[in-house]
DNA sequence: ATGAAAGCGCTAACAG
DNA sequence: CTGTTAGCGCTTTCAT
């Protein structure tokens, strides 16, 4: 694999020409940037990134961390943040510390350190150490699912799209709703979710209807959670005719569950979930959507503009949601 | 950032001391490497990539090429590699080369050149010139999803499985079999798609039944795709009493738009998919399962082996399949 | 506009 | 068992 020396040599210039001439640095004659490049072309030169990062400090590279990879949801904003920065020649690093032993394994080695120019976390909730050993990297940080002091932060008004999905029930006539949310809050457990929670009975409140605690289930934010969520609500001595499921994920699990109760949606229950899931449309949920790729996209792109601008300031970004309607609170399209 | 310089000084001892002692490498008394673990660890160490790799021209990184992120499929791929390369230390490049354009650059500048260790290719099928042009990388590389030259390679026997699965609609007595198939072979698709269409042929063969053309649908691989693709096979004069989708997402599609035609399942039309998707339980779908996470992790395992042993040999490996019998396809529990 | 040379932080002989 | 030293391949002054 060639070096830059030999290019330098086949080119008749010296390594500090070819370096300058290959990064379109100043201070070289438009003919010797000409040779050199198709000199390296030929040659089929390509820099070293190790060398280069040790000479100048930067990596070109960015950490991102994701609890889980195997999600719709953490697939989706990866997607979007890949793209960012990919396009912008930024290679990307992928940690995922789903796991309690891989992220504790992961906050005390810190592989990234020294190795990615930011860091960029999605969706995983951090205790207050953990964003301090981030924070010690002293480099750009972005945040993906909350508001985070020292990170350029992406979040939705969680608890707007919750007011959205419950008034939305509650305007059908909806008196008696059921909920299905993601579980204890615990490490992996975001804001966004808890806020949603708080929409719910935000919500109820508004309209001065009592909140049912045997109709609040914990789904896991999976689908089978949400399948055995709404088992165990459907237990109960009364019968909900509404639920607003925090997930897509669990609302398709609580939708099985009612067909396998020959319960039909949404005559005798209407079911909205939250996310705007691939699936949801030709299922015919109703849900809130949000932005999902975009969150992972416009969290890159902050990071990137602070690193252009060596710049400490971090910004913050509130992602718009909308209610789609569907035939899982209507009935009146054909599903 | 402390460097190994500052480390050594600290401990009274030289760089290359530290540099033995942190590695665990032979040659340093158990006190010393005691004492300069600790200062290192004090001082806050790590090691800087960038000169250990220009130094031995060794990364601990691999570089994981995937179409999506963003489906499932790729997601369990993805994250089964991901596991097995962290646990072994090493870290991931991802690189998303899904669509066209990203797909160009990236064979032309090859960003993970001089970077990575190793390369492991997720069900993405290569044109020649592009496998020639990582083979040029000059070291170990794996695949996911079919055999591949010069690769490691790991697969599923995907004829078998479909034979599994529409040998399985034959012996409920079905005749009338339609599929639905991923689309037109292009840079995208696998043997391994193609496979399981010929299962669907041979299948029909061994019965000496003919397939009917117009019963064969193409479903993009995706939900909507599914539903697409079964309406088109609902518009046809006759109507077949079973379908075989090649994969789950297409199966729930093709549910979908029997649901909306209010044709029953399994009574009416029997339907089996592939792959077993997480949803493909609560959704009563019988399908063909394959160990999509493992398939991740032994592509990941054979590559780190080939890497500890410098050997240039490569190895395959076939992962079983399973047929899952679900109530898509026999009724028989409450769905 | 170009080149010479001094690092960047680490590892790997080679000595001792 | 430990230290000295010469790079690894690039970037970046500082000269010319």
């Amino acid at each position: 694999m060639a070096t830059i020396e030999e290019v330098a040599r086949a080119a008749g210039v010296s390594t500090a020409t070819v370096s300058r001439a290959l990064r379109q640095q100043p201070g070289v004659s438009e003919r010797t940037r000409q040779r050199v490049r198709t000199v390296a072309e030929e040659m089929n030169y390509s820099i070293s990134r190790s060398a280069s990062g040790l000479a100048t400090g930067r990596t070109r590279r960015v950490g991102v961390l994701v609890p889980f990879v195997s999600r719709w949801f953490f697939g989706q904003v990866l997607a979007g943040a890949e793209e960012v920065l990919r396009s912008a020649g930024y290679d990307l690093m992928l940690y995922v510390v789903g796991d309690e032993e891989g992220r504790e394994r992961f906050f005390r080695e810190l592989p990234l350190r020294r190795s990615v120019d930011a860091v960029l976390v999605l969706t995983l909730s951090l205790s207050t150490e953990e964003s301090d050993r981030l924070r010690e990297l002293d480099v750009p940080l972005g945040f993906v699912g909350g508001r985070m002091d020292g990170f350029n932060s992406v979040w939705i008004d969680d608890h707007g799209g919750g007011m959205l999905a419950v008034r939305h029930l509650l305007n059908q006539g909806h008196t008696d709703i059921a909920m299905i949310h993601g579980g204890a809050p615990d490490a992996l457990n975001l804001p966004a979710p808890h806020e949603r929670c708080t929409a719910f009975r935000d919500a109820m409140a508004e309209h001065e209807i009592p909140v049912r605690e045997s109709w609040l289930g914990t789904g896991d934010f999976s689908v089978s959670g949400g399948r055995r969520a709404m088992n165990r609500i459907l237990a109960d001595e009364l019968r909900p005719t509404a639920v607003f499921a925090m997930s897509d994920e669990m609302a398709f699990g609580a939708m099985h569950a009612l067909r396998n109760h020959k319960i039909h949606v949404p005559g005798e229950i209407a079911i909205v979930g939250f996310d705007g899931h691939e699936m949801s449309e030709c299922s015919g949920l109703s849900t809130v959507v949000q932005p999902v790729r975009q969150e992972g996209g416009t969290a890159a792109k902050l990071l990137l503009e602070q690193l252009e601008q060596g710049s400490t300031e971090t910004r913050d970004v509130v992602l718009p949601t909308e209610l789609v309607v569907r035939s899982s609170t209507t009935g009146d399209d054909s599903m």
